[in-house]
This record gives C-alpha cells, sequence and structure tokens, in this order.
RNA sequence: GCGCCAGUGGCGGAAUGGUAGACGCGCUGGUCUUAGGAACCAGUGGGCAACCGUGGGGGUUCGAGUCCCUCCUGGCGCACCA
C-alpha cells in the first residue's frame, strides 16, 4: 500500500516496504516478471491543515513531503521502479480520475441526492464516518453535527452481493479481514412488512428479519429522520425531541415519543400504537420496525417503560422473557406448532398472498458518499446552472484542474471563495454556471491507483489489455486498519470499472499480507508526561531523564506513537546501525503478521549477525565437512519456503542455523560456488552485504538466478528414530532409512531404557510409523 | 452483547497428529583482548531423581501444543443492524 506523505517515514513504513522488498527480490531471481512500484496517497486533510498552520501551500508542503520520504525510502535499499511513480494530487492522476468519475456516472453508479452527513461545526467540513471519533471530531474535538447536505455517492450498493460473495474466492486473504467486511456489507435475510395506518390508510413499511413473531407485535416504533415523523409534528418538536434524545445516547437509555397515528396489525383485528424510538436507526432497513417484547431485548425494555403490552409467541417459561431463542410458535393462529424457519417461510406466503409483505435481503453497507468541502483533492467534473440543475462534463471538458492560487485563511472550503475558478460559461448552453466546488473523498484516489502503475504515463486512465494481463496485484501488503474501508473501496472499483470497461479480473488483490504494528515501551515522568526512549537511561537500576534527572517510570508496549513519544526514527536507527541491521531485524523477532517490539537489543544482534556474516566470508577456504552440500541444499530450500509463506522469522532463524553449523565445523566456503548460492538467498533480505561480499569474493555485481534444490540431496539417510512405549517417549535409536520393523525391534528390546519398562510384559502391539517413530504397547 | 484471533521457558517465538521449546534475546560460568554497541567456548523449561511439563477440565487416537466439546483469560473488530 502507497503511503501518505505526511512529511517522514516511519517504521511502519519500513516494516512494511522491507516485507514486500524481500518478496520482489525473490521473486526477480526466480526470473518472474515482477512490478514494484511506489506512490503516494497525496491529497487529504492534513495537508490543508498543516498548509493552514505553518502558512504554506497544501501542494508545496505535499510535494516537499514527497521529496523528503522519497529520499528516506531510497536509504532503505528497496528496489523499487520509480519509473513507475505516481502522486495522486498530480493532474497526470487526478484528470484521469475525474474520466473514471464520467464512466461511472454514465453507468448509473455516481448519482447525487441529499443525505444527511457528519459534519464538523468548527472546520466548517463535511468529515468522514472514520474521522468521527465518540461523536466528536477527530482534529476540533467539536460535537459533530448530522447536517442535511447535497452529496455525490457511488452505489457500491449494487455490488453487495457480489463483494460478499467474492470473499469466499478469496483464499490468500486473512480470515479477519474477510469476516470485517463480511460485517460490514452485514447481509440479513427476513421481510418486509406494510402496515396500514388507520387514520389515513397509507403504508408504513418495515423491515424484520423476525416476521414469525408478527403475532406479538405490540407497537410500532420509527426513527426521528423518518418522514412520517415529519408529515405529522411540527420542526420545533422534532428539534425537541432529538435533543432530548442526544442526551441520553451514551446510557443508551430507551426513549420514545408516541405519535397520533396508530397501525393496523397485518393479521390481527387490532390497533397498535406508533412511537418515535431512539434505538431505532434511519440508516437501516426502513428506519421502522415493528416491536415483539417478548422475543427481543430492545422492544422488552420499551414496553416496559411504556407500559406496553407483551405477547408470548414463542414456546419458553415467562422468567425467560425476553426469550430472543429458537423454540416451537405458540399463540399465533396461522404458525402455531411450527419452528422458527418453517413459521418465517409460512407467514412470509401468507403476506405475499395478502399483498403486503414479501422476503427481503437487507444489508448494512451503504453508498459511498465520495463529497467532501475542501480544496486539497480531486474536483468533481460538474457544474451547476443558476436555476440549480447540474451537468456532468463530458470527457472532452476535462480536465478539470485544481487552482493552486486560492486563500486558504479562515474557513470552509476555498474553492468556494475562488469565484474566477468557479464561474464559467458552459461551453454547451453557453449559460453561466459554477462548479463543483466539493472535492472527491481521498478513498477513491486510492481506489484505483495499482491500475495506473502498470502504465503511468498513458494518456487515459490504463490499458484494459494490460489489467487483464497484469492484474490481480498477487501480493498486497499493508496495515489492517484498512480492512475494510481502501480495501472494500478497491473491490468494488475493480467491479465497477470491470463492468464499465469489459475487464476480465473480479478481484483487484490476490494475496492480501497484513503486517503487525511496531510497539516500543512508553516512559513518563511521575506527572505523567510522555518521555522520549532516547531521553532515558539506566543508572544503579533506575530510570532517570538524561536531560532533567527526573526518575522515569517505564510503561507497557505501545504501538509507536508520537503522542506517546514512543517513536524510533528510521533515519537515526540507518545511521547508527546501518540498513542491513535494519532490514533484518524489521523481520527478525516476531511473525511479519505480528507485532514486533522494538529493542535496542533485538537491533544490537541484528547488527552483530550482520558483522558476523562479514567475518565469515572473509576466512580463508577449508571445506573440511561431507555434509556442507546437504546443509546448504536445505538452507536454499528452507528459505524459499519461508518468503514464499511470508514466514520471514524463519528466514532469519535459517540463517543463523546455518552459519552455527558452517561455524562449528570450521567449514569455511569463502569463494566458493556454495558460497555464491549462500549469497543469493540472503541477497532478498540483506542487499547491500550480499552485494558487497559478492563484489569482494566473485568480483561480480549481481545475482542471476535463485539456485535450484537439488532434491536427492535433501533426503537423509541416516535418522534417529524415537522410541515410544503407550506413546510415551522412551528413547531414541539411531539408524537408516527403511529398516526392516523385525531387525530394529531386535535391537529396540536390548536397550536398558526399553528392557527396564518391558520386564515381565508382553509386547502385544508394535506401531510402526516407517522411518519416523515405532510406538510399543504392552499388556 | 455479537463475531474473529490467540494463550507454549524469564522474554520474542519454532513444531505436515509422531523426539515440545528450532532460532534469537536475556541469564550463568569461563576464555581472549588493539577494552568493543565486541568476539569465542560451555550451559540454560521444572525436578536430586523417578518423572512432570504447551491456560483449566473432559473427549477422540497407538500417539494431541496441534482435532472435538466446554470453561477461563487476553487482544482485535463490530456494536441499539430489528
Amino acid at each position: 500500500m502507497f503511503p501518505y506523505p505526511s512529511g517522514n517515514i516511519h517504521m511502519g513504513h519500513v516494516r512494511n516496504y522491507v516485507i514486500g522488498d524481500i518478496c520482489a527480490r525473490y521473486h526477480k531471481l526466480k526470473g518472474d516478471e515482477v512490478i514494484h512500484p511506489m506512490g503516494w496517497d497525496a491529497f487529504g486533510l492534513p495537508a490543508e491543515n498543516a498548509a493552514i498552520q505553518f502558512k504554506t501551500h497544501p501542494q508545496d508542503w505535499t510535494y516537499q513531503n514527497i521529496q523528503n520520504m522519497k529520499e528516506q525510502l531510497k536509504k532503505l535499499d528497496l528496489d523499487i521502479d520509480w519509473n513507475r511513480e505516481i502522486a495522486t494530487c498530480s493532474k497526470d492522476y487526478y484528470v484521469h480520475q475525474q474520466e473514471l468519475f464520467i464512466e461511472l456516472y454514465n453507468a448509473g453508479l455516481a448519482y447525487k441526492k441529499d443525505a444527511l452527513v457528519n459534519w464538523d461545526p468548527v472546520d466548517q467540513t463535511v468529515l468522514a464516518n472514520e474521522q468521527v471519533i465518540d461523536g466528536k471530531g477527530w482534529r476540533t474535538g467539536a460535537e459533530v453535527e448530522k447536517k442535511k447536505l447535497s452529496q455525490w455517492f457511488f452505489k457500491i450498493t449494487n455490488y453487495a452481493e457480489e463483494l460478499l460473495n467474492g470473499l469466499d474466492d478469496l483464499d490468500l486473504w486473512p480470515e479477519k479481514v474477510k469476516t470485517m467486511q463480511k460485517n460490514w456489507i452485514g447481509k440479513s435475510i427476513g421481510a418486509e412488512i406494510k402496515f396500514e395506518i388507520c387514520e389515513n390508510g397509507n403504508f408504513l413499511n418495515i423491515y424484520t428479519t423476525r416476521p414469525d413473531t408478527i403475532y406479538g407485535a405490540t407497537f410500532i416504533a420509527v426513527s426521528i429522520n423518518h418522514k412520517i415523523v415529519s408529515d405529522n409534528l411540527d420542526k420545533d418538536v422534532i428539534e425537541d425531541i432529538k435533543r432530548n434524545f442526544a442526551s441520553v445516547n451514551e446510557a443508551k437509555e430507551k426513549l420514545g415519543v408516541k405519535l397520533d397515528i396508530h397501525c393496523k396489525h397485518p393479521i390481527l383485528d387490532k390497533k397498535i400504537p406508533v412511537y418515535i424510538a431512539n434505538f431505532v436507526l434511519d440508516t437501516y432497513g426502513e428506519g421502522a420496525i415493528f416491536g415483539c417484547p417478548a422475543h427481543d431485548e430492545r422492544d422488552f425494555e420499551f414496553a416496559n417503560k411504556y407500559s406496553l403490552p407483551i405477547i408470548k409467541v414463542i414456546e419458553c417459561d415467562d422468567d425467560e422473557l425476553p426469550y430472543t431463542g429458537e423454540g416451537k410458535v405458540i399463540n399465533s393462529p396461522l404458525l402455531n406448532g411450527l419452528d422458527k424457519k418453517d413459521a418465517i417461510e409460512r407467514v412470509i406466503k401468507h403476506f405475499k398472498k395478502e399483498g403486503i409483505g414479501d422476503k427481503k435481503v437487507n444489508y448494512k453497507l451503504r453508498d459511498w458518499g465520495v463529497s467532501r468541502q475542501r480544496y486539497w483533492g480531486c474536483p468533481i467534473p460538474v457544474i451547476y446552472y443558476e436555476d440549480g440543475s447540474h451537468r456532468v462534463l463530458d470527457k472532452e471538458e476535462l480536465p478539470v484542474l485544481l487552482p493552486y492560487d486560492v486563500n486558504l485563511e479562515g474557513k470552509g472550503n476555498a474553492l468556494l471563495k475562488k469565484e474566477d475558478w468557479r464561474k464559467i460559461i458552459c461551453p454547451k448552453t453557453k449559460k453561466v454556471a459554477f462548479r463543483e466546488t466539493d472535492t472527491l473523498d481521498t478513498f477513491v484516489d486510492s481506489s484505483w491507483y495499482y491500475m495506473r502503475f502498470l502504465n503511468n504515463k498513458l494518456g487515459k486512465p490504463f490499458d484494459a489489455r494490460q489489467i487483464n494481463e497484469l492484474l490481480p496485484v498477487d501480493k498486497y501488503i499493508g496495515g489492517i486498519e484498512h480492512a475494510i474501508l481502501h480495501l472494500l473501496y478497491s473491490r468494488f472499483f475493480m467491479k465497477a470499472l470491470r463492468d464499465i470497461y469489459g475487464f476480465k479480473i473480479d478481484e483487484p488483490f490476490k494475496q492480501l499480507f497484513t503486517q503487525g504494528m511496531i510497539t516500543h515501551k512508553t516512559y513518563r515522568t511521575s506527572d505523567n508526561q510522555w518521555v522520549m526512549p532516547s531521553e532515558v537511561v539506566s543508572k544503579d537500576g533506575t530510570l532517570i531523564s538524561v536531560k532533567t534527572k527526573e526518575k522515569i517510570e517505564e510503561g507497557p508496549c505501545e504501538k509507536m506513537s508520537k503522542s506517546k513519544k514512543n517513536v524510533i526514527e528510521p533515519d537515526e536507527i540507518l545511521s547508527s546501525y546501518g540498513i542491513d541491521a535494519t532490514r533484518i531485524f524489521m523481520i527478525s523477532d516476531s511473525p511479519p503478521d505480528r507485532e514486533l517490539e522494538w529493542t535496542d537489543e533485538g537491533i544490537q544482534s541484528s547488527k552483530n549477525l550482520i558483522h558476523r556474516l562479514e567475518r565469515y566470508f572473509l576466512r580463508k577456504k577449508n571445506i573440511v565437512d561431507n555434509n556442507v552440500n546437504k546443509n546448504v541444499e536445505k538452507f536454499v530450500f528452507n528459505i524459499e519456503k519461508n518468503i514464499l509463506s511470508f514466514s520471514l522469522n524463519k528466514c532469519v532463524a535459517d540463517i543463523y542455523t546455518l552459519f552455527n553449523y558452517l561455524e562449528k565445523t570450521k567449514t569455511y566456503l569463502h569463494n566458493s560456488d556454495l558460497s555464491k548460492k549462500i549469497l543469493t538467498c540472503i541477497f532478498p533480505i540483506l542487499p547491500k552485504l550480499a552485494l558487497s561480499i559478492n563484489k569482494s569474493l566473485f568480483d561480480s555485481n549481481e545475482f542471476k538466478h535463485w539456485p535450484n534444490v537439488n532434491a536427492n540431496l535433501l533426503l537423509e539417510d541416516k535418522i534417529t528414530l524415537p522410541i515410544q512405549i503407550h506413546g510415551k517417549l522412551i528413547t531414541t535409536i539411531d539408524t537408516k532409512k527403511g529398516y526392516s520393523e523385525e531387525e530394529i525391534m531386535e535391537s529396540i528390546c536390548k536397550l536398558d531404557r526399553v528392557k527396564n519398562k518391558i520386564i515381565d510384559k508382553k509386547i502385544t502391539k508394535v506401531i510402526n510409523v516407517q522411518d519416523k517413530i515405532i510406538n510399543i504397547i504392552t499388556n
């Protein structure tokens, strides 16, 4: 995943890109065609905020950061093809994105509608859901308001079913990510039922997954934002109710307001009251439910509070109420005696016959709101006429360039104030028109960048032939924090563009690897001020601050973060430990998908290993051990296996194992062919070290091919066979593969440890797993 | 509350149902020295031993860290989703 150019690379980037680099270098040695690109997710709020804070321009700030971070990345010896570099804020990128927007619009996948959005009253902008934390703006801390605004949406819901089903085929994705996406899409199967409103004969739609409990329905509850509310109550009254609801949001206490209307029960001849309830979501289903207090916890709580009847319709004890489990239906003439599944089927059939309901599949997933009231983003290619109508531009009218010269002072979107940019004469109608001032969510930028990498200089977004040939991305590496947003949006884009451009590709990323975070101990003073690790020293067993000599408390290991000051700067590490030690430490202590704890001992021992390897190859050639070929062969085999399975921590163990063996047996390979093999295998992990040794031993500047593994050499002839009695290990015996059971049992029975165990016992059974283990069973 | 993942030495972690603890860190003892952010050698799950040991309890199996059931603990995600 490409980085956001925030200023400096951090250790998380280092780990991410080192893991990817090892894979890329390995596959190149295997002769595979490898595209290993890098780019910048360069639009977004932080640039604008920084620009205001430091009195610079978002573009200047961003490009300066890109330049800086590119230099830092280059120090990591990454085998990146910089010719493919893209920055999403460059017009060479976002202009093509405007074309995609037009295509999506023409395909009916982009549309405009009024919607309730998160509005930050301080920053005067809409915030994405993920930028709202506990109901407050992430940057301002201000209470976020719900505001109705006209917004652009992408119709991701059209693909809900396919996005869900497609997960089953992503067998190289972590289960966790797939589960998260599944939950986010949130498919449920239920029924939609029309309730007739007694007072006016209109209908109210509700969605339920439990139509089998319909006989237990004693009230209807709707969301405060439901249309029926504004039809029946004055604005001020609604505002009052909203305020009242907001006051108990945290406590989740059930609140309701009774409306002056009733619904007819769809089967029974009775009227049931309609409430506005604070626990009914306007964003799920129809924003309206029927309440069945006997078999739903929320309805039960609500019914008790407002003294509504509770009618039991699923068999259970009274003290079990609300009972939400399975059981036989009771008190329901049409459904009595049926189990849940049959009752649901039966009642839906009835509703269908009566024309008041049907089976309904519902998704939690909502359409993707892509409008942002911000300057630093991709302009949406739309214009508005003075009569309020709008027109999406034609491709020929592109590009809509983001103006550089804007006034970022003050609040709100700078584009709104940029009158000479906003106001145009529409070339088609010759009428006065105004450009759309909202820009696209940055997640749009990152939804298709992997396609642009295939040819970043093309005069159109991408070449369909190339997409078909090269996508999906074979290995995609990044943090799990993108599990839903970026990875779901990208999957949607792949499918939508497939349908528009006729690609044969359904999924953008074949294998997803989510690397773990890097953690570090935290330090704080007695008055709870965070302290940088580099400012802490140990003196006489206690930690003190270098600067103030204050006593320092050591806290738990946590994700590196600037706020807790427990960060290690890659630049400092690279200059004191070097690139090779830094790279190998990134994969040493933990499997790459788990947390890695940064420790001084860890990085130091990585550095020691690098020195050890350097020293080893300087030694005079001395090949004495006749197992050396076999051990090198095993090494090649294991490294390859472990790179392919992302078990990179085991690659490090493989290196130690090999060199422990070589040094133990005093086998020095110097410039032998075996050295070349070994160096080729460590090259993907430690390119600088491998190249420098390669230069001095072989006067060569490259590694050409990954060594072929000679499977015959891997076969062990001699084995140490474990001997068990009743499944417990007793001893081992050295033998050769292919021993005969009869002969070996004879020797085994002579072994003291075995003899003592089976003395005055009879062997009733011998389980011989040939060449693996022998288990002796006695009476 | 729902879902997912994970519990193995002092620590990070290895183990296609077949010798638990590879490899590293740390620690102990020793060697060497142009005193280093070294290097080298030996040792390092517990127990004097028989033996005991992979969160607890059951089960399947000749054999379980691994499979099944159940409980406990921790982490992550979602969360009034009807």
